[in-house]
DNA sequence: AAATACTACAACCGCGCTTTA
DNA sequence: ATAAAGCGCGGTTGTAGTATT
């Protein structure tokens, strides 16, 4: 009973939400310190009135050294792309092929800009993406009302249409603009017969298209990494410093592959 | 200029799996 | 063998910032 009290009481006392500037400093410091042994003990000592769980997750989608924030470049989309043809939403799976990216950064990257290209829903709501949308009207209205409510598929179709905007910026660049007049869903998918080439490659557009959208809206500068912590670099299981963790290589298309097959597979 | 609508993303929650005692 | 603890994953929510009216 007294366990019980204590236990909620502590709950009570947790605080949630947004993390402070101190409560980084406080956990980066520790595990710089001490390493990563526990996550629900851990936030005591550090001096955080957090759940090991909290931490853990700061940790792991922000603190973390190497990690990259900012605009996706083209090559992670693309993979981004491809591997939830075939994967459906495993987040973990997909980040780890993406250097420095969390899964949390690729499921939201995901909700908020991908899924509502690929679902057709997506209104542009500046005025030059207005513009750009009235010039090719005809096209990009002839979704029905039901359509547009309907649920999509784990495994959906890319539709040339709906490829705009990867900015991953709300500010300065246009949000949205519709480059193609093609309407045509392009590619069969969710067909476990098919090839990973098939399945991931009938996704995609247009070269013409393709090659406008993505000088638009992509630089590698846009994406820019998280500091250093002075290059430490800790197996999360042993907290031992490990120099390769920091340098996990990009995936070629034929690792991609492989890997994505494998995940099938399994 | 203010109100409203919408977007993007950090963080939380719940569940299931694995490990430990 | 099994209950508890820890961890990781995917879905969802809350909210700050921005655009539109």
């Amino acid at each position: 009973m007294a366990k019980l009290v204590v236990v909620l009481d502590e709950k009570k006392r947790l605080k949630k939400g947004a993390w402070s500037v101190e409560e980084d400093e406080k956990l980066t410091a520790y595990i710089k310190r001490h390493g990563i042994w526990n996550w629900s003990r851990m936030a005591g000592p550090a001096g955080l009135r957090r759940s090991g769980k909290s931490c853990r997750l700061r940790w792991m989608n922000y603190l973390r050294p190497n990690l990259k924030h900012g605009n996706f470049t083209k090559e992670e989309v693309e993979t981004i792309i491809k591997l939830h043809e075939v994967l459906g939403n495993k987040w973990s799976a997909i980040a780890s092929k993406l250097v420095g990216r969390t899964d949390n950064e690729v499921k939201n990257y995901w909700n908020t800009h991908l899924k509502k290209r690929l679902k057709g829903m997506q209104k542009p709501r500046n005025s030059e993406a207005m513009r750009a949308r009235n010039r090719v009207a005809a096209d990009h209205e002839s979704s029905s009302p039901e359509e547009e409510g309907r649920s999509i598929p784990t495994s959906t179709p890319v539709q040339s249409s709906n490829l705009g905007d990867f900015t991953g910026k709300r500010t300065s660049s246009p949000d949205n603009f519709s480059a193609s007049s093609s309407n045509q869903a392009i590619g069969v998918h969710g067909d476990k017969e098919n090839s990973f080439e098939n399945s991931v490659c009938s996704s995609y557009v247009d070269d013409e298209v393709q090659s406008y959208l993505w000088a638009q809206h992509f630089s590698v500068e846009d994406a820019y990494m998280v500091r250093d912590l002075d290059a430490l670099f800790i197996d999360p299981m042993t907290a031992i410093s490990y120099p390769g963790w920091a340098v996990e290589t990009a995936s070629s298309e034929a690792s991609l592959e492989d890997f994505a097959v494998n995940l099938w597979e399994n």
